[in-house]
Parts: C-alpha cells; sequence; structure tokens
DNA sequence: TTCCAGGTAGCCG
DNA sequence: CGGCTACATGGA
C-alpha cells in the first residue's frame, strides 16, 4: 500500500493525492449518524471521544481540529485510509451493469470502521425508523446521557454514553429521547454488554460466532448484526438487507425474498459483499429506486 | 388521515 | 423452521 501524503501544519491536517473518497458520498451513505453537513460543504462529527472537521479540495483531504497523533491513532483506520478501494470497485463492477451504476453513483464511498458499541445501540434504534429520526434520537440520548466533549466553532459535543451508564437507567427514562419502543432494548443490551465484555472480542470471531452472540442481545436481529459486524469489527462479508436493499435488489435483479437476496449477494460477491451492499443502499436510497418509480 | 421508516420479539401452526 | 403482528414516533 501506497504511503499516506500527511501534512501538519497550523493545527490542520492533509492528505494529498487521496483517491475513491468523497465526504457527502462517505457520511450520507447511511453507515454513521453523528456527523453534520456544514455551510461549506465540510462535515463535523464526533466519534472516539474527538471532535473533527473533515472536508476535501478535489483529491486533498483536510482534516481540522485533529492531532497528529489522532489521526494517525483513529482516523487513518475510522476513514479507512489504507484500503484500495479501485480494486474493490473494479471487482464488484465487473460483468455487472449494475454495480457498475451503482459504484459511479457512489463512487467515493469508504466504510468507516466505528466505534462497536456505539455502533451496536445505534443500530438497535434504527429499527423501523427513517435516517434524519435515527440521528435525532441518538443525539438526544448523548446529549442527555454522554459527556461533554467540549465544542467547535460554537456548538457543543458530547460524547456517546457508555455500556455502563445506560445500563444503570431506566426504560422509562431512557424513553425521553423519544426512542419509543426500543427504550428496554437499550437498557437489556447495555446490562448485558456490562455482564460480560464479549462485545469487545468478538471482532477476531469467525462471522458466525460474531452474529451468534450479536444475535443473543435484546433488539438485536439478522438485518441490525450484519450492520454492527460491517460497520464496526471489519467484516465485510456481511450484507445487511433492509427495506432500500431489498427493493433494489428485487427491482435490479429480481430477487423476490430476503433469503434469496442473502443467498445471492453470498455467491455473487464473494469477501465484498459488504462493500456492494453500501454501493446499492446509497444508490437505491438517493435514487428511490423501487419506491413508487417503474 | 394514512402510510412509511436501514426490523425485531413473541407467538402460533 | 416460516408466517403474522404489535410496536412508538415523526415526517410526508
Amino acid at each position: 500500500m501506497n504511503e499516506l501524503k500527511v501534512n501538519y501544519k497550523n493545527g490542520i491536517i492533509t492528505v494529498d493525492d487521496i483517491t475513491d473518497f468523497d465526504v457527502k458520498h462517505i457520511f450520507e451513505c447511511g453507515q454513521c449518524f453523528r456527523w453534520n453537513r456544514e455551510s461549506d460543504g465540510s462535515y463535523t462529527g464526533a466519534a472516539f471521544g474527538r471532535i473533527i472537521n473533515v472536508n476535501q479540495q478535489d483529491n486533498q483531504l483536510v482534516i481540522e481540529n485533529s492531532s497528529i497523533e489522532d489521526f494517525n491513532n483513529i482516523w487513518v483506520d475510522y476513514f479507512d485510509l489504507n484500503r484500495n478501494y479501485h480494486e474493490i470497485k473494479r471487482v464488484l463492477s465487473e460483468n455487472d451493469t449494475i454495480m457498475m451504476e451503482a459504484v459511479e453513483f457512489g463512487k467515493g464511498i469508504r466504510l468507516l470502521n466505528q466505534d462497536e458499541w456505539e455502533t451496536l445501540i445505534s443500530f438497535i434504534l434504527s429499527q423501523n425508523r427513517s435516517i434524519p429520526i435515527i440521528k435525532q434520537n441518538i443525539e438526544a440520548l448523548c446529549k442527555k446521557y454522554g459527556n461533554n466533549i467540549g465544542s467547535y466553532k460554537g456548538k457543543d459535543y458530547y460524547d456517546f454514553p457508555s455500556a455502563e451508564i445506560l445500563a444503570a437507567v431506566s426504560p422509562e427514562e431512557i424513553a425521553e429521547c423519544r426512542v419509543g419502543y426500543r427504550a428496554p432494548y437499550i437498557v437489556k443490551t447495555a446490562q448485558m454488554v456490562c455482564n460480560n465484555k464479549i462485545l469487545y472480542n468478538i471482532k477476531n470471531l469467525s462471522v458466525r460466532e460474531a452474529e451468534e452472540y450479536l444475535l443473543s442481545l435484546s433488539g438485536v436481529g439478522p438485518k441490525v448484526a450484519h450492520c454492527i459486524m460491517l460497520f464496526s469489527m471489519k467484516k465485510y462479508d456481511s450484507f445487511p438487507v433492509d427495506v432500500w436493499v431489498q427493493r433494489v435488489m428485487k427491482e435490479l435483479y429480481g430477487l423476490k425474498t430476503q433469503k434469496e437476496t442473502t443467498l445471492f449477494a453470498k455467491n455473487k460477491f464473494k469477501g465484498y459483499g459488504g462493500f456492494a451492499q453500501q454501493y446499492l443502499f446509497y444508490y437505491a436510497r438517493e435514487k428511490g429506486i423501487g419506491k413508487s418509480n417503474s
């Protein structure tokens, strides 16, 4: 892998000659919920207890409010900067005009490597809800239970509340964050994660074993388990099937059921299913594929 | 008003 | 196992 062309001056980190990277695609493809677009097109967000601002000019990535140590220790992995997406996209597009179009549409997507606890609770909250509401719920949860980690451009930021904190509150109180019937799922899952720290060790297990543990948690079914494995555990053969993915797979590949879709993806995309899923999800949601058209 | 949203738990055959 | 359905809430 090529060395990253990193510079650091006046508190601003730049990375030159970056490819297959688009902040809009990355932050708006549905994998994360805590990044918000600023008026200049950059994105500001909180992760791993830090607040950073991310922007790009052509092939230059610009990160503000980060130290070089944090860049090396956190953000290189978080933004998956050492992975060759050109090769992934080439393989997925081979002999497949559908994937070719989806990949072209979301060509700047990178799969973020997020915190597993935050990803777990975020996707429990995601069930049967739209992305804007999920973002609202998570912000409410962070503001109510997270630590204030500072302010940036006049706005206060809070980190994601720990399992210990959420295990100790009542579902009724959590429901004040407007999470509805998911409130008891959060408390039960937080308690299970506190009791056995298994969550933080399953990254190294096989997909089968990791999935088995995740499915034992309250509020986690197959779709949510695959999102957690894909977005926080580098399990790139995961293939979450939600309403959007099922719609686009029906529309474009003629797959009628979720079971058919899962089997098809496993056979077709090999180890790259997770990437394929994300290009397809972004394409479907942005274009409204299968909603009412055609 | 009704329908839908990055689904899952619980129950029934 | 597969098929139902209830579930809180807010936006369109």
